[in-house]
DNA sequence: GTTATCACG
DNA sequence: ACGTACGTGATAACA
């Protein structure tokens, strides 16, 4: 059996991993997706080619660096962005710490290097695969040398392969031709000059004519167009230059011996340190599990299945002082599968739910426990509080919401960095602890966990375990961390008293008329099929009107209507675009009432529909650990984008409804993120505006505009609200004229003619962003954190994202901590005063009471109250109120 | 699974 | 020169 090499161009491939895969970073917002590329490349190579040598070649100075895009489209070297800079020493060090062999040599390109090892091992008898991203290296090419050229397509690469033989099918010259070609045409990024009127097209014909550089000059006088003979002949001397500048020297002087790239074992300690310092969490399940090795024997991990160990086992249990609680429900049928209780790091027990130990009996004991002083530390509570809450919880624990003692993992850590997409148990664990434990999906793919339990017993019972320790010890650390940051109050007052009010308002649901509904979207059917034919009939076929490209093709192609091609896919036929076209064009009003109608039958009507349980409600889920801002976001259905701002669909709010004889309480913050503003930045002038209590919009019209208060227009009322909401959201000028459909310049002086109405906002927006710069993040007046790591990106774009998104964090997560706040105020004081009107939705910034009628004025006294008195800011809050019989009628 | 669009604050 | 408003989630189309 041949031995096998695999060779790669290592700043070829990280460039290409760096442009192929989407930015990454870790927590620590060190960049790391060129690497994660690069690996990905690397492990598919190995798989593929079950090499026995492997080694890596850079060139020494990379201080330019070839943009490939660049590079093909415009000749021009662009410098490396700093993004992907920085990653090429970790790069190595990754290399270096997985035992691979890389090459570097002064004097030396990578190319080089790589052609002189690849015929030298070819020489001894071995086959050669070269990986890389540059095409030059075709040249090396033979029936032992395997060039790979990977392509990055979507989320997984597809490499391209190449022997001798396919270079000529695909490129019709030898690999030694390739050498050629280039030296005919030059390669401006290369610095190689190629003959003057020769292009890749010529250049091409020639090759195909005579075959190479040399059958070219020996029959130059055959060479048919005129002015490239003369060109070829007066300049062979530069011809015969470029083509030893083309060539990659394969006999450099190179001090290696094979022997020096054999593969070891590629998953040593060291590599998974670093591995876990980036975060590359799926790549570490190629290791194995180091946490098995030193732990499984100090870690005891026990299951419970019987009703009387099960009671022998919480009684000593509840004479702890802590204990870490995974509750794992099962997401099929909704049970708990398995309980389990850590009270000291290594050790554990499983309690599984079964014919044995009923979950019902399980839930008991949680409850019990809940009710006992040990401090629990749980992961999602907001779904476990059904279980600790079921024998009611008018015992033991009354201060706050009924979270004392409670400590939730999950929430902690998304305080400590909001960004991320999801937040699990043994990411948690890697993170905080170093603790690595292998993961859910790397254990059990995608079984549910009553599957889990039955397939892979020993697995589940360990996986459970650990998750429980990892509860236990990470309150520590987290509580530690929340200190350090600021955050322990944000946490402690706010965040868990509100998991429970959420859990309370998930429960409670919403009353929805499905009747009413129903007809509702009946209604919308007969006027969509009008629109759909009269659409069809202007365009003269039929398509479907909700492909945005198909739609694109016939309003833009077919019938040639003017508009700019916008996404990359084609055109754009977004509602802005088609606005402009529509008084001119009958067709495109057609579609955007289409497109308003059936959004509403699909997503509204129809999509409401499904979430309505037995019981008539919705129960949407309020997830709390999403957002980057500290806002609350709401799922399966999403009650938070019910339509508002047309009449037509405003009316769907009056399915819902309060229970027969009740009545819904709406309370809205009137502007509640610009008095927020107001006050954070201190400006007299807008502090002013607001205490003289008159329209907003208005006085900072009259002050911007230099006009008489009670003769600002509307237009100008109008201009001055987009300025305010477009300071909210981090202002730009070509933003603010986007929405106003000015110019950049004229969008630019009201924004100079705002921060000069109020200074103190522009020096609180440009300290925002200059403390953002400096410490990464920004706060909120109750000291929520979020990160913006995009402030130090080389990509102006991406920065300019991130100098809003500093100026707008502090504002509108702000906002949310109040609202918050009031949540839990006005909850509190329902349930004090014994009344039974709950509150059961929270848009941002208004929340929906379902009101018993007698307590009607009550509800509205605690919410003006406690949403009034939530903070104490420099203006007043001001609430609207409202009272309806549905929600339509309290808005 | 990603993209385009559109609903809300 | 770059190419935009901030924060979400659901749907349908398309690869």
């Amino acid at each position: 059996m041949k031995e096998k090499l695999v060779l790669i161009d290592g700043h070829s491939i990280l460039n290409r991993a760096f442009y192929g895969v989407p930015d990454l970073t870790n927590s620590q917002g060190l960049h790391t997706n060129a690497v994660y590329g690069f690996l990905n490349i690397l492990f598919k190579i190995l798989e593929e080619e079950k090499p026995d040598f492997l080694a890596v070649a850079f060139d020494v100075k990379a201080p330019t660096f070839r943009h490939e895009i660049y590079k093909e489209y415009k000749g021009t070297r662009k410098p490396m962005p700093k993004e992907l800079h920085e990653q090429v020493p970790v790069m190595k060090e990754v290399l270096s710490a997985m035992g691979i062999r890389t090459l570097e040599q002064p004097g030396l390109e990578a190319d080089d290097i790589l052609g002189t090892l690849a015929k030298r091992a070819q020489k001894e008898g071995v086959d050669v695969a070269l990986v890389s991203g540059d095409r030059d290296l075709l040249q090396i090419a033979t029936d032992q040398i395997k060039i790979r050229i990977p392509k990055t397509k979507g989320a997984r690469t597809e490499v391209e392969d190449y022997y001798a033989a396919d270079v000529e099918a695909r490129y019709g010259v030898t690999p030694q031709g390739f050498i050629d070609l280039k030296a005919l045409m030059g390669d401006a990024s290369d610095n190689i000059p190629g003959v003057p009127k020769v292009g890749e097209k010529t250049a091409a014909e020639l090759m195909k004519q005579f075959g190479s550089l040399d059958g070219i000059y020996a029959h130059v006088e055959e060479v048919n167009k005129k002015a490239v003979r003369e060109s070829l002949i007066a300049n062979k001397a530069l011809a015969y230059l470029s083509r030893t500048l083309a060539a990659i020297n394969v006999d450099s002087p190179l001090d290696f011996s094979l022997e020096e790239a054999r593969i070891g074992n590629l998953f040593t300690p060291q590599a998974y340190e670093i591995f876990r310092k980036l975060e590359f969490k799926n790549m570490l399940s190629r290791f194995e599990d180091p946490a098995d090795a030193k732990k499984e024997d100090s870690e005891k991990i026990r299951l419970v299945d019987s009703v009387r160990e099960a009671e022998e086992i919480f009684r000593k249990v509840k004479e702890a002082q802590a204990c870490g609680f995974m509750l794992l429900e099962d997401e099929k049928d909704g049970g708990p599968a398995a309980l389990a209780l850590c009270t000291c790091p290594d050790e554990a027990f499983v309690f599984a739910a079964g014919e044995k130990l009923p979950a019902e009996f399980l839930n008991r004991l949680a409850a019990d426990l809940y009710q006992s002083r040990v401090a629990l530390s749980a992961f999602g509570i907001k779904k476990i509080y059904e279980a600790l809450l079921c024998e009611g919880e008018n015992t033991g624990r009354q201060e706050g919401c009924g979270t004392k003692g409670l400590f939730d993992v999950l929430i902690a850590a998304y305080l400590l960095n909001p960004l991320k997409n999801d937040y699990a148990i043994e990411d948690v664990s890697g993170e905080y602890l170093g603790r690595m434990i292998p993961g859910r999906k790397q254990l059990f793919e995608k079984l549910s966990w009553k599957e889990a339990m039955a397939q892979k017993p020993e697995a589940f019972l360990s996986y459970a375990g650990r998750a429980a320790s990892v509860c236990l010890q990470a309150r520590e650390v987290l509580t530690q961390k929340l200190e350090q940051t600021g955050m322990l109050s944000l946490f402690e007052t706010i965040e868990m008293p509100l998991s429970r009010v959420l859990y309370e308002m998930e429960k409670e649901g919403v009353l929805v008329r499905k009747e009413e509904l129903k007809n509702y979207g009946d209604a919308l059917v007969d006027r969509i099929g009008e629109l759909e034919k009269a659409i069809h009939e202007a365009a003269g076929c039929e398509f479907n009107i909700n492909s945005p490209k198909q739609l694109g093709e016939v309003l833009f192609e077919k019938m040639g209507l003017k508009g700019g091609k916008k996404t990359k896919t084609g055109y754009s036929t977004a509602a802005d675009i088609l606005e402009k076209l529509a008084p001119d064009h009958p067709i495109v009003a057609d579609v955007l009432e289409y497109r308003g109608l059936t959004k509403l039958k699909s997503t509204y009507a129809d999509g409401l529909a499904d979430y309505i349980g037995p019981d008539g409600r919705i129960h949407t889920s309020f997830n709390q650990t999403i957002t980057a801002t500290g806002r609350i976001s709401s799922t399966e259905p999403n009650l938070q984008n019910i339509p508002m701002r047309t009449q037509l669909g405003r009316l769907i709010r009056r399915v819902f409804v309060p229970r027969e004889g009740w009545l819904f309480t709406d309370a809205d913050y009137s502007q509640i993120e610009l008095r927020v503003l107001a006050h954070l930045s201190g400006d007299r002038q807008l502090i002013e505006a607001y205490q003289s209590d008159a329209d907003i919009h208005r006085i900072t019209a009259s002050k911007v505009f230099h006009t008489p208060f009670e003769e600002v227009t509307d237009l100008q009322r109008r201009n001055a609200k987009a300025v305010n909401f477009g300071i909210v959201y981090g202002i730009s000028s070509f933003g603010l004229s986007q929405d106003l459909s000015i110019t950049r310049k004229e969008a630019a002086d009201y924004i100079e003619q705002y921060f000069q109405t109020y200074p103190d906002v522009k020096k609180f927006l440009d300290r925002q962003v200059q403390e953002a710069k400096e410490k990464g993040y920004t706060t909120t007046l109750f000291g929520r954190r979020r990160p913006v790591p995009e402030l130090n990106s080389s990509n102006f774009m991406q920065r300019s994202f991130g100098e809003r998104v500093a100026m707008n964090s502090p504002i509108q997560g702000t906002a949310a901590d109040i609202i918050k706040i009031a949540m839990i105020r006005v909850w509190e004081a329902l349930r004090k005063e014994g009344l039974s009107s709950r509150l059961i939705l929270q848009i941002h910034d208004e929340l929906l009471i379902e009101t018993k009628e007698s307590e009607a004025e009550r509800v509205r006294q605690i919410l003006e109250t406690q949403m009034k008195g939530a903070a104490d800011l420099a203006v007043s809050l001001e609430v609207d109120l409202h009272t309806g019989k549905n929600w339509y009628d309290a808005k």
